[in-house]
DNA sequence: GCAACAATGTAGACTATGACAACAATGATG
DNA sequence: CATCATTGTTGTCATAGTCTACATTGTTGC
C-alpha cells in the first residue's frame, strides 16, 4: 500500500505544486486547504507548518508565479536573437501566453501586490519585470523608441499587453484574435514611438 | 426601536447596495451573504428569496455595474464637447476612474462574462461598450483613426486602458502617475493611428 | 549511543459560511 | 374572505479556516 512515512519529506513543495494546478483548473477561489491535504495524504493540520494562513499559502503561489514568468520572458528574449524587434514580439507573445494559460495564477499575482510586499515576492516580481525593462533600454539604445526613463515608455506597452491578456481571460475576445491584437498592438505601439521620435526630429531641425 | 415589518418591502436593492459597499472597501472574496443578511436586519435565510446562490447575487452586482459604468461613460462624453479627442480623453479618464475606485467591481464584471452569460448581463455589458464604439466610428468619421471594424480598431486603445487601470489597482504604478499615463497611452494611440494613415496615404499616392 | 530539542504531522474543537428544508407571516387575487 | 404566491425565519448539515494539545520523527551535542 506504500505506506507514506510520518514525514513527508517534501510537503511544502507537494503543497505548491498541487495548489498550482486547481489554481489552474478552478481558480484560487475553489482552493481549499483541507482538500489540498487530502489530496496529497495528509492531515488537515499539516499544512499550517508550512504556511501559517491561507494567505501565506497564495503569496508564495504568487512568488513561484513570478519566478516562472521571468523564467518565460527570459527563455523568450534569448530564444529571439539580438534584434529589437524580434524580441518584442517574442517577450510580448510569452507574456501573452502565460497570461491566458495561468490566469487565476497572474491575478494572484497582482492582487498579492496589492497589500503588503512579502519581500520575496516584491523581489520575483522585480525580476520577472527586468526582462521588459532591459528590453526598453534596448529600444532606446537601437533609436527605435524615444528616450525617456524606461518604465514611463515601457509602462504603456506593457498596459496594453496586460489588457490584452484580460480580453482574452475576460472572454471578450477569441483566442484566435490573440497574435492579430498582439500585432496590431506592437505595430501601433511602434508607429506611435516613430510618431513621437519624427515630431521631436522635426522641432531640433526647426 | 422601529421594528421592521415581517416583510422587508425592499431587499433585493437594500442587499446590492450594501454588497457594492463592501465590495468596494474588502473586495469581493470577504463578501459574506450571512453578514450581509445581518446588516440589512434580516435572517441568513432571507437573501436566498432574492438570490439563489452567493454567485447569483455576484452576477447582479456586475449588471448593476455595468449599467453605472455605462452612465458613467455616457455622461463623460455628453460632456466633452462634440470633437473627437477631447471625448476621447474624457471617456478613458472616465473608465479609469471607474476601474480604480470600484477595483473589484470590475474584477468581478469580467470575472462574469467568463462562464456562462446570464443574458441581461451580456445585455449590460454591451450597453456600457456601446459608448466606446461609437467612440471609434466618430473618429474613423473624422479621419483622425483608420478604417476597418470599430471593433479591432477599439480593442487596442480599450486595452491600453483597461491595463493601465491593472497597473494601478495592482499597485505597480502610484495614483499620481495615472493622468500622465493615460495622456502618454492616447498621444501613442492617436500617433500610431497618424502612422498607419500616412503610409497608406504614401501607398496610394505612389 | 543517547538524551534533549526542534521540526513536522495528527486529532479534535470552535466558529463561520453557503446551501437546503420545513415552517410562519404577509400580500394579492378571485 | 378563502386561497395561494411571495417573502422571511429557524434549524440543520457539510465544509472551511484557524487554533491548541499531542504524537512522531530528525538532529545535535555530549
Amino acid at each position: 500500500m506504500s505506506e507514506r512515512p510520518y514525514h513527508h519529506g517534501n510537503l511544502r513543495t507537494a503543497l505548491l505544486a498541487e495548489a498550482e494546478r486547481t489554481v489552474r483548473e478552478r481558480g484560487a477561489q475553489d482552493l481549499s486547504l483541507r482538500e489540498l491535504a487530502r489530496a496529497v495524504g495528509v492531515s488537515h493540520g499539516a499544512p499550517r507548518r508550512h504556511f501559517p494562513d491561507r494567505q501565506a499559502l497564495l503569496d508564495a503561489l504568487a512568488e513561484a508565479g513570478f519566478e516562472r514568468l521571468g523564467g518565460e520572458l527570459r527563455a523568450a528574449a534569448d530564444g529571439a536573437g539580438e534584434d529589437f524587434q524580434p524580441r518584442l514580439r517574442a517577450i510580448a507573445a510569452a507574456y501573452v501566453r502565460f497570461a491566458t494559460r495561468d490566469a487565476a495564477l497572474l491575478e494572484l499575482m497582482f492582487a498579492g501586490k496589492h497589500h503588503e510586499q512579502s519581500g520575496a515576492l516584491h523581489e520575483a516580481a522585480d525580476q520577472a519585470f527586468a526582462v521588459m525593462l532591459g528590453l526598453i533600454e534596448q529600444g532606446q539604445q537601437d533609436g527605435i523608441l524615444e528616450s525617456g526613463e524606461p518604465e514611463r515608455v515601457g509602462l504603456v506597452l506593457f498596459a496594453t499587453i496586460q489588457g490584452i491578456a484580460a480580453l482574452i481571460t475576460g472572454g471578450m475576445v477569441q483566442p484566435e484574435q490573440l497574435d492579430e491584437l498582439v500585432g496590431d498592438a506592437i505595430d501601433r505601439f511602434l508607429g506611435g514611438s516613430r510618431a513621437a521620435l519624427e515630431s521631436r526630429a522635426a522641432a531640433a531641425a526647426r
